[in-house]
DNA sequence: ACAGGAAATGAAATAGATTACATCGGCTAA
DNA sequence: TTAGCCGATGTAATCTATTTCATTTCCTGT
């Protein structure tokens, strides 16, 4: 078989010209039923595919999304379940053909040469930015690089750019209400940072479930830190550290693993609930109450927006459900909190 | 400031040709040092980025390779640590300017449409194969590709393919030496499936273990299962399910964690080894002792590997060497097996 | 001062597609 | 019959770099 690589040589093959054959692939009813099927039939015949850089030089599209992670630090980690979003976004984009690109910031320059570099470039079509922070400078970077990017998070205002993000109101609230349900009113939070967005989110849910149930809150009951079990573990663990809380509420599986170490240690125990539902929260003994955050579904809806983009289409910010886990963190903790 | 976006531009504004722009770019050491100078001068001035898909068209260099994984159901998931693995692949080649293209094998396909695909649409200079099995089809074809790549795990046979793998024979042995310490004679192995090729080796450094230390084997200790929690939780709670062993090896964390829970759950207590070293292990009670696979390094080197064999130079398969890490599950377990 | 070779540069071909524009039939309406 | 239009096709320009080959420039040695 003599060996095809390109448009021309199917054109000879049907006899036809290139253009013929480049409308058979990219828009077909503009060819004739009849030379459709003979370029078509020798298509199939010789596996042919066309060379995506030719046409992506020509046709200014790239048929490349890439997922953009901040510096290496704070980047997959800190994302629980990063491998299921990437999973579900890479499958719903190779349904259209798009391919995935990972990408992390480099560290070691301002976030601008990252992504006005895979501009200029003209790599990708879009970017799927990942943990975006309170105020965070990369929206601005983004658009005023005319780039089409979708949010994972988001920083309250609605701003100029479309994102996607778990309702992290709602999960503090949640978690909030089910400790609150247990009849605890003396919560404590251990929250991320307050430049993140989604510690904010979660801290208002957290006083929204409060107030409804006419609880004061109390700011003192609200500690912010890395999350990182052994952060969590060392403060719990200090026997100055005061437990007169009757619960505690953990913005992620980790911390709440810390807790529930610590206060073992201490032969204590008090419900604890968690964030994010990591594999580990199931698998931990106690079994960890938590706010599954419907991840896979995030990344579904990632890629189907910024695939919108793509297409000149609009999309729409999305907020995503979360629901609470019960598990024995919460529902087999019987002795109570030594009050004094 | 007028629009530069191309070779052409900065020629122009050089006085020079589009030919000589390039060599400035490409082989520096070919344009005399005036004319660099001038040249280099503009493209700073402008922030000129090469496109690279016009590049690539060229050049035939993609500066793109891609992770595969096998089919989604089997793939991230099973390979612990993968966040880690890509993030240390990316970092490593986003120094040398290649972009990391994740890709899952398309399920309702033949592997080879996947791969032919990706080579006849030239969109990658070589491939990451992640998860080979014994046997594995996809060598064979990504020889006949022609492709270039690099594989996660070896089959056994020095292959005509070079591959980058944890040294799981000497887990096995490191492993089961490791309970032939503690006295223990009867060492059940949990293992995975036999046609998958780190479960070979693993048995095989198990083995190697025991004869030397003169134990005899009883293919009878040794169980081959999917090695997923709840498969092996159902499994050792079976109250048919004999625990005549006096020590249980399990080839990964997750089974390491469900033998625990089970014979805790029957109030049994018996030194358990698990494998890779997942985060849970460290945060599980008890800690679970397990065989650390270097994955950061694995990552690293499967991309200098492949990084090398695209530049057209050669590269050696590599087995990286793995450490058993000891925690509670064999350090605390002080009650015995009731071997009646 | 000049032949000859090396170094630097430029013109044009090239990679492999897409697409604007031109052309050619065939068909309808007058 | 023929002007006019439409749909199908082809021609050639285009996208943006790289690279071959030809040409010019600059030395060096005699």
């Amino acid at each position: 078989m003599t060996s095809i690589k390109n448009l021309q040589d199917i054109a000879r093959k049907a006899g036809v010209s290139t253009a013929t054959v480049s409308r058979v692939i990219n828009s077909p009813d503009k060819v004739s039923e009849k030379t459709r099927r003979i370029v078509e039939q020798i298509i199939r015949e010789h596996g042919y595919i066309p060379n995506e850089f030719a046409r992506s030089l020509r046709s200014n599209r790239k048929n490349m999304v890439a997922i953009v992670n901040p510096v290496p630090q704070e980047s997959f980690l800190s994302f629980p379940y990063f491998s299921l979003f990437l999973r579900s976004v890479t499958q719903w984009f190779s349904r259209v053909g798009v391919y995935t690109l990972v990408v992390l910031e480099d560290p070691n320059q301002s976030p601008y040469t990252t992504y006005r570099k895979m501009m200029e470039q003209n790599v990708v079509d879009g970017f799927i930015v990942m943990g975006l922070k309170r105020d965070d400078p990369r929206i601005e970077l983004l658009n005023s690089l005319k780039a089409r990017f979708v949010a994972i998070g988001h920083t309250g205002e609605e701003g100029p750019y479309v994102y996607v993000d778990s309702d992290n109101v709602q999960g503090g609230y949640l978690a909030t209400r089910h400790l609150l349900e247990l009849g605890r009113k003396r919560i404590l939070m251990v929250n991320g940072f307050e430049n993140d967005c989604s510690s904010m989110f979660r801290l208002s849910g957290y006083q929204k479930a409060l107030e409804q149930e006419g609880v004061r809150f109390d700011p003192q009951l609200v500690i912010n830190c890395d999350l990182e079990e052994e952060t969590v573990f060392e403060m719990f663990s200090n026997e100055d550290f005061s437990l007169e809380a009757d619960a505690v509420f953990a913005t992620s599986d980790v911390a709440a693993i810390g807790v529930i170490k610590a206060l073992k240690r201490r032969h204590h125990s008090l419900p604890v609930v968690g964030f994010d539902d990591i594999p580990m929260a199931s698998s931990f003994e106690p079994g960890v109450t938590t706010i599954r955050q419907p991840i896979e579904q995030i990344g579904r809806k990632a890629a189907e927006k910024i695939f919108a983009l793509v297409e000149g289409k609009a999309a729409q910010s999305e907020m995503v459900q979360v629901e609470l886990v019960a598990r024995d963190s919460t529902l087999r903790c019987q002795i109570q909190s030594d009050q004094e």
